[in-house]
DNA sequence: TGTTAGCACTCATGCTTATCGAGTGCTAAA
DNA sequence: TTTAGCACTCGATAAGCATGAGTGCTAACA
């Protein structure tokens, strides 16, 4: 175990370290108000330090950056709690003062305010509410071949999907067709809407024409998946880190980003509650000079969907860890307040 | 005016810089096969064309680099008709084949797929069809506040919107409204519906109570202003060009095409048919070592969005030309025989 | 008169060498 | 246990030098 003042130092140089994004040398600790020891003595406990793998060398003559390790023990232990400023706070306080918005638009939001205040990259991911229930389906014919389905749920989602019409099918029919399923279907979430279909329906179905089978079918295709949503806002925040100023590494990063689906690995794979993955603990090669912060928000006390900031290993991860609890609780304290009615 | 000789010199050293990234010397093109003249006669010749404007000089001892004005007259006299390989033509091909899709998402693809093809940035606009119909209006009511406000063009796009409801108001008189806009706006385009919303309905109005105002004004702001969208691909791609190895060339740029109310300046404004805008001829700082293709699909030979690619001044020319010009006629011609009927 | 060979000149690039200084590790004294 | 002192390391910066690609100019040639 780190001896307190072994605690200090290196709470000292991941401060620093972060700030100037220069190796830290003994003497710009010992300069510190807070520490009373001459470089020499800082010296020896950096030694120290780096024999257990909390302190790295770029070269001998160098003085000490953070370790992964470093990193980790400065975030489990050392850090300490960060004050928003006014602003800061303001700008929160104003995107949840937002009415009238989609959930889509509110994490929209979420993500650009995220990234302005960090100025890191900010991706935001959901809500997937599995508990969405049905509260609308339509079918609008746009032709004799083509219509739109549309289902609506009861938080206001709306989902839309072109189909092709079975040959023949009059306008009478589907209407026929959406009055019974608006009747059996209503409120029934809509992950048990492929079984229910069948289910309810199956009966009535048999008095009916196979073309109902067919329109059916696509309902279940396409309605039932809900398309999740990633939002990624200030992805070139991550060129003004000095040691991002080479276009080879921003390249892999930016590529990675551009990739939705692999956005998901980035910030979906993490637990709930807040996470914090510090450079080589991540699995992707084009981050492992990346740390990833997430945490989820939640409808109801579930965990709907995920916020996370990305950006270097020397990130101020004090001050991100704050934003992202204030904005977690306040967009789960939003969304449960809308839609929990 | 140039003679010839200067225009298959200045075609050579186009053609040259643009895949070397080199500066171009007089005996590179000298020792072209389709070139019969000593490097001494292609210097003086170079001479001639820089002090024409047509070519630029880094420093003394290196060799041209063609200037705007040189792209410029290769882009408007020299270019040769580029041939498309077998897997190139495959691609769009099969683009065009998809069935079942939004227009929106074709527009996508096409993103993606034209960025592919290049190794360029492509930006892709619209469909912004100022001729939607309208097929269908529905308001869901979610809760006794709020409700969701669709709407159905006749392509099968579909809108929507969170609206609060006027307090008070009943299932059966949002039914009752719902119906009647229906039955008077059916195949109303959409850029009308602001007056004849107030036309058509004002007369039943004066029967119902002041909550419908209410609703048509909600209806009003949220539904006849069509969003436009930007589909964005391969930004990433302009990395590759070893003249944007410096992150803050690339950063500016990227910063920019993360703004995509931006991105329509970039290439709304541009006419009709293909453009072609290079380095210091566009607008916006960041892009001035940059180069825009750009051209328009058409809904029914009505222009309704722009495909575009961005990509270093040194630019294939000729290829991307080819490309946009299949991908938009391939786009016009799918569109069209889909919402046409 | 147009073309080309020849040559001196320019200048970016890359390599070597020297200098500088921040920072270290070690030793010995306090 | 702490610290002052000192030799040492090594990246960064600058200076000097050679190299060579490329030019412009001149003079000879067809």
């Amino acid at each position: 175990m780190l001896s307190d003042r072994q605690q200090m130092i290196l709470n000292a140089i991941v401060d620093n370290y972060i700030h100037s994004a220069e190796p830290v040398g003994s003497r710009t600790i010992s300069k510190r108000d807070d520490i009373g020891f001459s470089s020499a003595t800082i010296r020896n406990e950096m030694s120290d330090l780096e024999e257990l793998g909390y302190l790295e060398q770029p070269h001998t003559s160098a003085g000490r950056v953070p370790s992964t390790k470093g990193y980790r023990f400065y975030v489990d232990n050392l850090i300490q709690p960060h004050l928003l400023e006014e602003a800061e706070l303001g700008k929160l306080k104003q995107l949840f003062a937002e009415r009238i918005l989609h959930a889509e638009q509110v994490v929209e939001y979420t993500a650009q305010i995220l990234s302005q205040l960090t100025n890191y990259t900010a991706i935001v991911l959901g809500p997937e509410i599995f508990e969405h229930r049905l509260k609308h389906i339509q079918i609008v014919p746009l032709n004799a071949e083509q219509a739109v389905a549309i289902v609506v749920t009861h938080t206001g989602r709306v989902e839309n999907k072109l189909i092709d019409l079975p040959e023949g099918i009059g306008a009478g029919e589907i209407e026929r067709l959406v009055n019974l399923l608006n009747a059996k279907l209503t409120d029934v979430p809509l992950w048990q809407l492929r079984q229910r279909l069948y289910q309810e329906i199956s009966g009535e179905m048999q008095r009916h024409t196979e073309q109902y089978e067919e329109i059916l079918k696509l309902l279940n295709n396409s309605l039932t998946q809900e398309e999740e949503r990633v939002y990624l806002r200030g992805a070139t925040k991550i060129m003004n880190q000095p040691e991002f100023r080479d276009v080879d590494k921003v390249k892999d990063i930016l590529e990675l980003l551009e990739q939705h689906d692999q956005l998901m690995n980035v910030i979906g794979m993490q637990g709930d509650g807040l996470t914090v993955r510090i450079g080589q603990e991540n699995q992707l090669d084009a981050i492992k000079q990346c740390s990833i912060i997430t945490t989820s928000y939640s409808l109801g006390g579930k965990p709907v969907g995920m916020v996370g900031i990305l950006g270097p290993t020397r990130m101020e991860y004090g001050k991100v860890i704050t934003v992202l609890n204030h904005l977690a609780e306040g967009l789960s304290r939003m969304l449960t307040s809308q839609f929990e009615k």
